[in-house]
DNA sequence: ACCTGAACACCGTTCAAGT
DNA sequence: ACCTGAACACCGTTCAAGT
């Protein structure tokens, strides 16, 4: 897993081949196989070793509100850290100890909020994809920009033929060309928390 | 692109070759280089197409919380036709025509909000990073069962070897295994229409 | 202007053979 | 138990040659 996430972070996006993992690891490409059951498996296991790296250290918080910033926040700075391994790896389901963990985590925060039983799962279900869409998109726009050697390569080269038919993306062109990402989250996932403690059920 | 996209659909997350391009098209692979740059120049064109697709027929509608909402659902919807497609393509900015026309749409009704400037802004990338977020999970999910042949592939595998370490998770594994995506979804985009509703400036 | 065929370097994967 | 080397079918991409 080592192996994988350096090659990924130095290689790109399209870079974890078994190649690559033979070379780094001083073995034929082959000898792999006799780990993992394919590529597959092997992305299953960069999204557990990615989910273990965000976990690293967490304990839950005094507050629930807290301990859901803290788990959204460990999952955005895994993005940054890992583009290329979290493009790849974000959106696989793999039923692992660690995702259990995330899940589990999330769960907690979501019970001291006092949801149980479906409401609970539809709230995890709202954060979840937030967190981990959002570190997609973060990926993303870091794996563009490594490409294209500039900085913001998102939708900032806004430049239409005609910017007429574009009235509201003109108007706000500069704002669109600039701005930080991770204020954008932190605004997101604080939306989210408001929104869960408003609905909470109280007990 | 019809092509494309019935590739896709028709193969999988992995289908779209140059020798199956050609092929459909009744042609040499290589010739398929005479109207693209590239493999990436191609998935380019693809989120073009699921923009235009998804907005078809689209107008603002009286109040601004239903564009959001009809926007919201038209992207869900082109993900849930075109899973392989939106997973290969849902988060590449492409600076198009189409692209542009989602995102002032978005702008309109987050201006009608109330919404100026860099708040706009905010606000436009919190809602499409949820809408976006959200239709790659939903294809991913779709890809998995597509592959797998079950339903619901997602977490709802829950049966870990010693599930006394996730309480939280336990506690809610009926309904972590069975529960409605698209309700999911429409309460995301309400909570945050509702957010958008309840921050938006006095005017 | 558009298409074809051959070629190149590289994939994932399988498998018989080695130690 | 673990690794290697050869082989297979398939990639994306380039390019000289055709019409």
């Amino acid at each position: 897993m080592e192996a994988a996430l350096s090659i990924f972070e130095n290689f790109g996006r399209d870079a974890l081949t078994f190649n690559r993992l033979g070379a780094e690891l001083g073995a034929s490409s082959t000898a792999v196989y006799r780990h993992f059951q394919g590529r597959d498996e092997i992305l299953e296991a960069v999204a557990e070793e990615l989910n273990l790296i965000s976990l690293r250290g967490y304990e839950a918080s005094a507050r629930w509100q807290d301990s859901l910033m803290d788990l959204a926040m460990r999952a955005w700075d895994t993005a940054e850290k890992y583009p290329a391994a979290a493009a790849n790896s974000f959106f696989i389901a793999t039923g692992g100890e660690n995702e259990l963990r995330s899940v589990d985590a999330i769960l907690q925060a979501l019970h001291e909020a006092g949801y149980r039983g479906s409401e609970a799962v539809v709230n995890y279900q709202v954060f979840s994809n937030m967190v981990l869409g959002s570190g997609i998109a973060l990926a993303s726009d870091l794996l563009l920009e490594a490409e294209s050697g500039n900085t913001i390569a998102n939708i900032q080269e806004y430049s239409p033929p005609r910017p007429e038919l574009f009235p509201y993306a003109e108007a706000v062109k500069h704002e669109l060309s600039n701005f930080n990402r991770r204020n954008v989250y932190t605004q997101h996932v604080s939306m989210l928390i408001s929104s869960f403690e408003q609905n909470a059920p109280r007990r």
